[in-house]
DNA sequence: GTGTACTTTGGAAGCGCTTGCAGCTGTGAG
DNA sequence: CTCACAGCTGCAAGCGCTTCCAAAGTACAC
């Protein structure tokens, strides 16, 4: 494999200016610059990642960490972390953290300690405070995404406020009998929105003045298929059935949807669903739900990171509120007409 | 930052002695071995991962190259091998690719051959002959998984076999008209294995007799919702409706069973329904399919990936066929008994 | 022609580790 | 008691770059 020294020799050049030439940095002049590129061409160079980290101390890495990339939010806010990273140059190392809190403990202790990642992007992790303090220490900068983090950056769409915000527009259609399925964060610990679109999702009920049906607050594990297991428990039952679900995910609005066609519940006609997230199924289904553009928001923390590396202006942690996008589509419509007390 | 030197200091060692005591190799006493493992633990000192790679020319590090993390598929496998690598001490480098070609191109070029990968794994990659060649001239392990690739070791299922077993399935229950739903190349060019599986379809079918329709090839581009669409049109016109539909994959062939639904057709007694995949959907669907376990797939490369490592017995290109489940659910049955010839 | 300021270049000192080599110690055999 | 050998240990030479520094070259004004 050839090395810089190689180029240099080649081009007739120090080994100083090759790298000037090479990384761009530096004066060189233009005629000095050519024929290291050409040199290098010939040869096949490239830099080596680890000599120029280990000598400039910028590792052009950034560590991603996330509960599961199978899962809709997390695949989507990587593929968003992903082109915009690849796009500045630097390389995405992915902690896959699916396998619990002990993964989660040995990427934080053996992976992220090691000087490796110039920056780390959290996506909806719960953390302990010990973590957090670990994190912390390595003194790059850290943005979460969806999830707190305090101490660090954080991106975040307005939680409480969109669930509020969907349980106002079946309110507001005149619905008073809404279920509301949550995320079951006993899954998996990596999770506290449910709680917090929960909170809305209350807030909104009292202000209506209607109720909470507690045997109507169903939970599941954020997918289709554990949504569809939770619907047909909800809607199934003998007793009373509720005429609109608001669920903390598309893909658990989806999994109601698939329930209540099973039950020959016609959607809106029977049942109105509300979602949040803005999944592709979306469409298919007619779901009405709250976009939040997930790519968006991926790319929108790389932007933060790479600001703040580049301009070493440390800035502080920010906390910044990414937009969203309210979509009606046909999932959602007045109650029927015929409900009335146990009519 | 504490350096090996401080760790050295505190623990009354010189830094070699450190160094091996702390890497395992080597002989160190245990007393030696304990006292820089106190020290080190009492600094917060980690081994400075570019400094370790630069000297000892190993990087404990490999690139995962995927179309999009997006997809079932993929995100299934760097499940398994994001595990399998962490497990084993390594990092997970993503090249994700899904904005198309030139991605491709300057992730091969820009990122990949820069050594800091000991080795890569691509994913479904429909790689041009120049580009292989690049690959291999790193000299570095690469694994191939779902697509071929060659000159380099290789895992693969059956793709062939698999779709003539799931028309064979259906021919067996009595069908003859059976539609199928391929990959659509041009969505994206990172596939080959739409072709391997509609040959083994139309070998199957040839075999049995029975004419394959033009107008019953239909082809998507892999997702529910493309296929969803797809489906609509195939099931929708007024011509003559297949009885059965084989699916290149589990998302095409529930987008298919929506589609089927939406047009009142009962699963399996309108119209059967098989896929490839082994998807956690397919459960709720009761999707009969051929389950090919993506992350055991995942997991495997990356276990002949650090077999090869580890052994330095290149070995040279090895090509492993990994096995599938049939599985019979619901969605496949006798084709409906009053069809005739356009009765 | 001389001085000043700026651009361009090369030498060389690291970056923080790993590892070959040699020396040193302790053990058991002869 | 001596020798061979094996287990430990430290020295020091890199790994392949980046970048500080000083020297050399260039341009322009005086």
């Amino acid at each position: 494999m050839p090395g810089i020294k190689d180029v240099a020799e080649r081009a007739g050049l120090s080994i100083a200016t090759v790298s000037r030439a090479l990384s761009g940095k530096g004066n060189v002049s233009p005629r000095s610059r050519e024929r290291a590129q050409t040199a290098a061409a010939e040869l096949g160079f490239v830099l080596s990642y680890h000599a120029s980290s280990l000598a400039s101390g910028r590792n052009h890495n950034v560590g991603v960490v996330v509960p599961s990339v199978h899962r809709w939010f997390f695949s989507s806010v990587v593929e968003g972390v992903s082109a915009t990273l690849l796009d500045a140059g630097y390389d995405l190392t992915l902690y896959n953290v699916s396998e619990g809190p002990d993964r989660r403990h040995s990427v934080l202790n053996d992976f992220l300690l090691r000087k490796r990642v110039d920056a780390v992007i959290a996506v909806s992790l719960e953390l302990s405070e010990a973590e957090i303090q670990q994190l912390l220490a390595i003194h790059r900068p850290i943005v979460g995404i969806g999830g707190p983090l305090p101490g660090a950056s954080t991106i975040r769409i307005n939680d409480s406020g969109i669930a509020e915000a969907a349980t106002n527009h079946l309110l507001r259609l005149g619905h008073t009998r809404i279920a509301h399925m949550t995320g079951d964060a006993s899954y998996q610990q990596d999770f506290r929105l449910p709680g917090t679109r929960q909170g809305g999702f209350e807030k909104a009920m009292a202000s209506a003045g209607v109720a909470v049906r507690p045997e109507w607050q169903v939970s599941a594990d954020f997918t289709i298929q554990g949504a569809y297991a939770s619907a047909r428990q909800l809607l199934g039952g003998a007793s009373e059935r509720p005429t609109a679900v608001f669920a903390a995910s598309d893909e658990m609005a989806i999994g109601t949807i698939l329930a209540a066609r099973d039950f020959g519940l016609r959607i809106p006609y029977d049942l109105s669903v509300i979602g949040i997230d803005g999944h592709e199924l979306g469409e298919v289904f007619g779901l009405t739900t709250i976009d939040q553009d997930a790519r968006g928001q991926g790319a929108l923390a790389v932007r933060l990171l790479l600001a703040g590396l580049e301009n070493a202006a440390d800035g502080g942690a920010t906390d910044t509120e990414f937009p969203t996008k309210f979509v009606v589509r046909s999932s959602t419509s007045v109650p029927p007409a015929d409900v009335g007390p146990k009519c």
